[in-house]
DNA sequence: CTGAAAGCGCTTACAG
DNA sequence: CTGAAAGCGCTTACAG
């Protein structure tokens, strides 16, 4: 015995109307008798009637269109090329649905660039937007002129608090430091010193980091188990600049037990260290780059925090189209699991 | 310019014939003259048509009616909680479409109880079947009379590799296996002991966790770091029993760094450890049982490894109905990631 | 061998 | 304020 699933038909049959009226009532889009509309919504709610998403969908014409603004993955940085991969699956799975999706990417280290993409976007018109604030204040202005317009926008990979966005998608960025704290704990001997370095080009990246090292120190606050904790920041990622920081550190320091990377750039510290044959430290850094898995996998990186780029625009284009097609209101911030990665298991992750 | 999806019609109309006849060709279900069929063909391959599915659907009448045979989730084994989790999640999120889904559920320790249950499984009919297949034996014999009547089924948890199943979402069990190695011989200082526990009421389970057991030894094959490595098989998983046997490892040896415990009970082991004070060593175990958790985060546990037992049925359940409504062949072997989870980053998991 | 028509459940103009 | 009808793209029975 299987229950059928209501339709309007049934509604109106019940409730002595035609079809037209409940829609009418259902949609709130007035002109009805208050009588009627009660009876009518009396007798949805008792069928526990829910519109054929199917029927409502072939019926509609307009699509959804989606505008994405992210980095442009580059030879220097590849940790962006992951997103796209990550909307392109959420288009695949709606793929029934009329939805059109519009990447825009912007120059990570150009304010400029963002700003002239961000009216490219206005001008589309988008009915929702999957944005990566890269640029705090760059980004504020966007938003706001989003909110006016009405435009719902989610963000990956980092949020602004005083904005309007539907949704946040991605790390808990001090947790995943506090991660790497306790990774490095667990691996390193008592006593030894650990270098943090942080390997950031552009400045609008130094929070982001910063908040990881927070989150990576504040795991050794009660902790007197190891020596000097020596902070490095190499604002000029390149690797004959990298040598010449490094080299000093290590000249001054014989007792390093653990590196800890802050950004996604850890191979650049694995290439010196595999170089130099200076340290045995362990080493610790952020994401599945091909260059970063590659020394996972050699041995020169001991772990690897992965934080799910893909996964991230995934559920950014699948919360908009949620929301835009069905009014769901998604959980504000979804924290991300905080994927700790080895060479035996990051097969399973890549 | 946005270029309008083909529609039969359109189809229709460059071929010179009516929407039924290109319905017919291209669904081959002949009685078309070979000249017309030619034509449409040619036709909707320049066009590059396929179906609308919200059409296709909502036309439809009949839905797809899936069974599921899992273990039931117990006291003594919570571990089977999180499966029917997963199924509802990918139900709700199929809700548009016409699915319905039948849990049955077998008493983990009775093949008996399995046998009569596939009967009631056989009974419904289903289109695709999703299956733990616990008991081996008994598993191949009811695969085989599926097989025999056309229904296909997917595994989860384990597989059988002599069935003709769709697909297997899980664990690559020897992998995970190697990953608890790996992980031990990070945290263990060397020259310690290792003690293995196998802790498995019901002796079918034994060939998985002895994979796991293989892969965690595979990791020290060529690796003299460490002191004895002491195997240790509990059948009687028993609070009383399990003190008895620790005891007595215990007393004779002194020197164990670190315990892994091949299956999900690992928070028994731990149960013994918090209340005896006996052992300071390292405790790495599976799956995030409630219990299990409890100790991953007051420090008795180190690592646990997780298996998403939750995504193992939530994809299972959308290959099923991809391979039902789209004839979509998935990739046989899906091996989920094998999830290393510490005190730190286990909230986002749960 | 082929076409015309009804209908899946919904929405949207239009007529009254 | 309300109803009847057309149409979204497909499938299916029926007529010829």
């Amino acid at each position: 015995m299987t229950i059928r699933k209501a339709r309007l038909k049934d509604i109106a049959i019940l409730s002595g109307v035609s079809i037209g009226t409940v829609d009418r009532v259902l949609h709130d889009r007035g002109e009805v008798a208050e009588k009627t509309s009660d009876k009518v919504l009396k007798i949805a709610r008792e069928l526990n009637y829910t519109p054929n998403l199917m029927a409502q969908v072939l019926k509609s014409k307009r699509p959804y269109n989606l505008v994405s603004l992210l980095p442009r993955s580059t030879e220097e940085n590849t940790f962006w090329v992951k997103h796209p991969i990550g909307m392109m699956r959420a288009m695949s799975e709606l793929d029934p649905f009329p939805i059109n999706l519009t990447q825009i990417n912007f120059d990570l280290l150009s304010e400029t660039d963002f700003v002239k993409k961000t009216r490219t976007v206005l001008k589309l018109k988008p009915d929702g937007v999957l944005l990566a604030p890269i640029f705090q204040s760059e980004s504020i202005a966007f938003c706001s002129l989003l909110r006016k317009v009405n435009i719902p926008f989610v963000f990956v990979d980092g949020y602004i608090q005083e904005t309007d966005f539907l949704a946040y998608i991605g790390e808990n960025v001090f947790q995943s430091g506090k991660v790497a704290g306790q990774l490095t704990e667990m691996i390193t001997p008592a006593g030894k010193d650990l270098l943090i370095i942080n390997l950031a080009r552009n400045l609008q990246n130094v929070h982001h980091l910063n908040n990881r090292t927070k989150g990576f120190l504040s795991f050794f606050a009660n902790n007197n188990k190891f020596g000097e904790k020596i902070s490095l920041n190499i604002s000029n990622p390149a690797s004959d600049n990298i040598k010449k920081e490094l080299d000093l550190v290590f000249k001054n320091h014989y007792n390093i037990g653990s590196i800890f990377v802050s950004g996604s750039k850890s191979y650049k510290v694995a290439d010196y260290i595999k170089a130099s044959n200076i340290s045995s430290a362990n080493l610790i850094g952020y994401d599945l780059l091909e260059r970063n898995v590659a020394h996972l996998k050699s041995g020169t990186i001991r772990f690897l925090i992965g934080q799910r780029p893909e996964e991230q625009t995934y559920k950014g284009v699948k919360k908009l189209f949620d929301f835009l097609s069905s009014n769901k209101i998604p959980e504000k911030m979804e924290y991300l699991p905080i994927d700790i990665v080895t060479s035996e298991n990051v097969d399973y992750f890549i």
